[in-house]
DNA sequence: ATACAATAGCTAATATAATTAGCCAAAAAG
DNA sequence: CTTTTTGGCTAATTATATTAGCTATTGTAT
């Protein structure tokens, strides 16, 4: 019988095993139980685990690109800023295991991987064109929002934060920090 | 023949394995062969990769901590958090792969991780308890750190930056700015 | 409609790594 | 010197990924 998979499905289903289990039980075992054929019978639409794993890094920058650039249009500057902020972590807690898949590849350093991340990237830098900013220290601060964004979520995801406190409030907090500092950036600038 | 193991040497020589070829090619059959011994012969001293692999990571947190402490004897406020910071940094170059197996554990909250971290986790706070804040504020400054600190280096040991500025002075660049945050926190206070 | 080519599933077999069972010699303890 | 414990081993088991090669179904062109 034929079960009529594409490479779609099969990534949409590994997209919803990974949310749901993790990116570690993303099996092709387990994934073709899912999709009611055996394991082998996958291969005949992706070359392995490892280029699965690939395809939901990249399904997985496309989507986050697509729903952060949404949330920055209209908005400038800080509001902006703070609209891609909430809109990354938003995306993060509804697809767990899609991201924990960005980051697994984030690992490698790979041409795909920086083709992937370059869209997300080009619209930071678009929001900070409205900064009176060097262009070194726009890439300053895109480096740092990536790295806030991806510890900080890496870690609430998967429950590392101990303590009692708002974890909503660290994420305020710290973004008004990141704000604040580029703000002082440019005014440090017309003040001499 | 006796190779005269025990679990510490096991340790040591999956931490160099992991420092040299990441933390996902250390397998028993390669920490074993490295050892002179058959991969069966190490369940007399670890109960298995898994518990190998946290013991690594408890060995980093603890080595981590030692370093980063010894790095903030004697400074004060600015002074001693850019002294950590440095300190980290240096710790996970030279260490990059014991930093993936910190990493890796981090991923699943558990006790353990919370008493790893305990220890650095509380430097920070006594340096902290130099500046004029309250408890909350404190604890979303750690965790702004901890973030950081964990984004930028799992980034920049995996070859991350594609970009040709400068890594370290991205670096400082955020670490200026985290300060900066704080030192305002305290102003708007006193101002009121 | 019918032949035929391509496709998408299957079973069986292979490879690698972790792990367990159970053996045996070396070391240590009395 | 005997006995016990320890730390190595080989052999077997499990789990997953992957490859080889078979076959039925589907789609297409006469």
């Amino acid at each position: 019988m034929k079960a009529g998979l594409d490479k779609d499905i099969i990534l949409k289903t590994a997209a919803d095993l990974a949310d749901a289990e993790g990116i570690a039980n993303v099996t092709l075992k387990a994934l073709a139980e899912k999709l009611g054929v055996k394991p082998p019978s996958l291969y005949k639409h992706i070359n392995g685990l490892e280029e699965l794993n690939k395809a939901l890094m990249l399904y997985g920058w496309k989507s986050l690109e697509k729903k952060v650039t949404r949330a920055a249009v209209g908005k400038s500057k800080e509001d902006a800023i703070r609209a891609i902020f909430y809109a990354y972590r938003d995306y993060v807690k509804e697809h767990p295991g899609v991201f924990e898949a960005m980051q697994w590849y984030n690992m490698y350093q790979s041409e795909e991987n920086l083709q992937a991340t370059e869209e997300i990237v080009a619209v930071l830098f678009q929001v900070l064109s409205a900064y009176d900013l060097q262009e070194e220290q726009k890439v300053h601060i895109v480096r740092m929002f990536r790295v806030f964004l991806q510890g900080f979520l890496m870690v609430e995801i998967h429950g590392g934060f101990g303590n009692p406190v708002s974890i909503t409030e660290s994420f305020d907090f710290s973004l008004e920090i990141l704000l604040n500092g580029i703000e002082n950036l440019t005014k440090g600038k017309s003040e001499t």
